[in-house]
This record gives C-alpha cells, structure tokens and sequence, in this order.
DNA sequence: CGAACCCTTGATACGCTTCAACAAGAGTGG
DNA sequence: CCACTCTTGTTGAAGCGTATCAAGGGTTCG
C-alpha cells in the first residue's frame, strides 16, 4: 500500500459526549463570519445562542429530510456532505473543512436537510438556531452581511463544481482540486482517503490513480504516498482552465 | 426538421429600449418573493427602489466580471446563465424562466457576476438596488426571510443539479427534466431549441434526440416536433430516481 | 498467521462524443 | 415563383473517456 495517512477509525460511532459546553474563540467566529472586526456585543449574543458538538469519526451531522432548525458550520476537522444509503457505504459528494459553513440555507426552507453529512475524523460543529439568529440579525445590521456573504459564497462554489461537471474531463478536474486544495503552497498532504476523494471528483477510485499517474509521467506533480508536490503549478492551472 | 416552434431571431440583440417603466404588478412581486402577502409598505419601498429593463432576444443581462450591484429576478420570459466566449456560440448551462431570481449571490460579493446571462427571447428583467435593499432590509424583517428562502432554494437546486450530474446518466437526467418542466402536467410544449435543452443536461444535441427516442421506444412519452406528452409519468419518476 | 482494508494495475465493456451525411423549414434574392 | 443558403434536428459509424471486473501487493489489526 501507500505510506498511509488517513486512519479513518474504521470502527465508525463510538460513545461521544455529542455536545461540550467550550466557548468558540473570538477568531474562530471572525474566520466563520469573516467582514469587519466582530464587536463584543456580537460576540456575547453568538455565544449566548450557540450549541457546540463535538464528534467522533463517522457521526452523523445532518440526517435528510429530519427538521432543519439550526445553521450550521464545522470548527474543526472536516465533514462530508453526501447520501447515506440504507446499503452501507456513505456516498460523499462534497467535503467542508472547518472553519466554515457547512449549512446555511435549510433552516430558511420548511423542507428539512436536504443531504446526509457525517464527521470525517474528529471535528467539531457548531449550530445556532435559526429563531435566535433571526432576532439578532434584527438588531446589527452588519450580521446580515457576513450571512449573505456565506451563502453567496456557497451559491458561487456549487456554481463552479456544476460548471466542471459539465466541461471538465476528470484528469483537469484532478488538476483544479490539487490546486485549489494547496492554497497556492506547493506541498500537499492528503488527509483523507484517495477514494473519497475520487468521490468528491465523481470518478472511480481506479480512474483516480490513473490521472495521477498520468500527471506524474507529464512531470506536474510528484507523489509520495499520501504527500503529493506540485511541481508545475502554472502548468496545472493552464491544464485546469477550461 | 421538426415543426419548428422556437424562434429566436437569428439576428440576436436589437435596438431596444433597455429600461422601461412600467410598474411591477403585487402579484409579480409576490411570486418572486413569496412567504406572507406583502403590505403596501413594502411594495411601496420595492416599487421605488426597482430598474426594470426590457430586453429583445440574445441581449446581455449580466456580464462576467463586471460589478455586481443589483440583485437580479426574471419577470417575465427566461434567460440563460453560462458563459460567453470570444468565439460566437454562447454556451448555455441554466436558464431561469420569470418569475424567479436570477442572481442574489453575486451582488454580496465584492468579485463582480461569476457568470454571463444573456435573453433567452423576449425578457423583462428587474434589478433591485443593493445598497437600498440593504436598508429596507433592516427595517422589515420579513423581507429577509423572503430573500434568504430565495437564496437558499438556489443553493438546494444547486446542489441537485452537481447531485445528478455527478450520478445520474443521460437518460435519467432527461426524464427528470421532462418531469421538472412539466410541473405535474402531462402535456409540455418545448419553448426553447433542443440544443439548448442538451446544454443543459450537459449532452450534445445527437445524444439528446437518441434518448428522446429511446424514451419514446419505451411507451413512457410521445414526442411530435417540439410538443412532448408524457405517457407515463410514474413510470418516468421511477426512471429518474437514482 | 489470517482477515480486513486500501491502493494500484490491466483487460474489457459501455456511454457518450465526434464526425459526416441527410432531410426539412425559413429567409433571401433573382 | 424557384433556387440558394442557413439553421435545426435526426441518424449512423467510429473513437475516446471512464466504469467495471478481476487480480495482486502493502499495511494494520486481532
């Protein structure tokens, strides 16, 4: 196998404690909400209204069709979003990595969630219940813009991955996950497993390996396991371009 | 060919207006932003603050890159988003048929339209001015939950489209299209060239005739020229599921 | 050690695209 | 009016891209 990395522990739910009384960190809300500096009085009132969740690998986030009451965003570790078949395996459509929203739009809608999410690894999660955010949007008007700014943002990022479902073959698809998955550094270590990944490509895990051995043979990136090196980012990105 | 139907005036944009202003009828705003009947306040402070602007077939309505400072709905025909090219043909990927939103994501951010839209034939579109939008929003508190609804059923049609790009074939995305438009009817008259309707399932026109061929050989719908019956809607359903 | 899991590689099969040809209206101009 | 062109949809043959199936090797765990 390879040099091994993501240690998924296999065993899936074990007894969690399901919600921890810690406070979120200044920097945390302001890395969530992003725009000007948060005020004390914003803070106070988040903290005041949300509940924390911290999770073991493979624990359930959101279950579809159950009642969406909350907002909901990852802290720390990361979450996949996807449909859990009565048939075992999970199938991951798209992964949110905290900090950052992880739902945001169906509290707004009657319908409930709309798709499973589960904890990859240790993550921590929090929610703020949509009645309360509601009052407190009422009151700071500068709240309302970090929100629409998160779900604008969320709306962009699906726009995007339907755009490259669409025209991108897998093999550049490959290369703009790599890309925008190094954040512009260089080195790469891949925290999960190659097949999740593949899932979130929607390619086949066999057809995974092949494109990174292809860009491997065409001298764009090195790969060593679970470390992969980008050696000719400007060429990936012309690779990755429409 | 087929009896032709969709005529969309091959000599593309023409002098136009540009912006009329004509009123925009409760019912209209109604439709757009749904939830509780909208009070004379409201329609009041929305009838000041809209641009309307009439726009002939093949006419831009968002340009990529270009700032965002409306948000933007479909009154009455459709247009579509996707991308224009140096090169002529516009490529097609969604269209939004009035009344409906367009755009509320892109005004929030400060990155200008991620896409280009152009007039799918005759359109009337309005744009709501961001920055009056904002105060009206911290004074009426129901227009919030409007717009975040709206926003939010974007972001879950999204995530349906990547879902269904990502897992389902031609076919099963051609009977789950059938079955949108129809909106429970049984009878569907197609507005639009079928080209475009293959842009948007993301295949070429070719495929796109087979499976309507396909579909037909199977009993499940009856195809002459550009009116589409469907035979068996259940059985249809059934298809398109995953 | 064997069992379970993961990644890789190869052979084959299938879905869809591409390319080419054709039929049928629509617009144009003689 | 007809001939001509442009555009659209349809059909068939060939080819590419990716999935599927099967086998093998590596690592961890009991």
């Amino acid at each position: 196998m390879d040099s091994l990395q993501p240690q998924a522990s296999r065993s899936g739910i074990d007894h969690s404690p399901g919600r921890a009384c810690a406070p979120v960190a200044g920097s945390d809300w302001q890395a969530l909400l992003g725009g000007p500096p948060l005020n004390g009085a914003e803070l106070h009132a988040l903290n005041q209204m949300v509940e924390l969740r911290s999770l073991s690998a493979g624990a359930p986030v959101m279950q579809r069709e159950q009642p969406a009451l909350h907002l909901l965003a990852v802290l720390r570790g990361a979450v996949g979003l996807g449909q859990a078949r009565h048939d075992q395996p999970f199938h991951l459509e798209r992964t949110v990595r905290g900090p950052a929203w992880l739902d945001l739009s169906s509290a707004w809608l009657a319908q409930g969630f709309a798709q499973d999410a589960r904890a990859q690894g240790e993550a921590q999660v929090l929610a703020l219940p949509l009645a309360a955010m509601r009052t407190l949007l009422s009151h700071e008007a500068l709240m309302l813009d970090r929100l629409m700014v998160g779900l604008s943002r969320t709306v962009q990022s699906l726009t995007g991955t339907a755009h490259d479902l669409m025209h991108k073959d897998a093999e550049k698809r490959l290369a703009a996950w790599l890309l925008q998955r190094a954040e512009g550094d260089t080195l790469l270590q891949l925290g999960e497993r190659k097949r999740d990944i593949a899932a979130q490509l929607a390619i086949t895990p066999e057809t995974l390996s092949r494109m990174m051995r292809q860009l491997k043979l065409k001298g764009l990136i090195e790969v060593q396991g679970y470390s992969v090196s980008l050696l000719a980012p400007a060429a990936l990105r012309q690779l990755a371009a429409d």
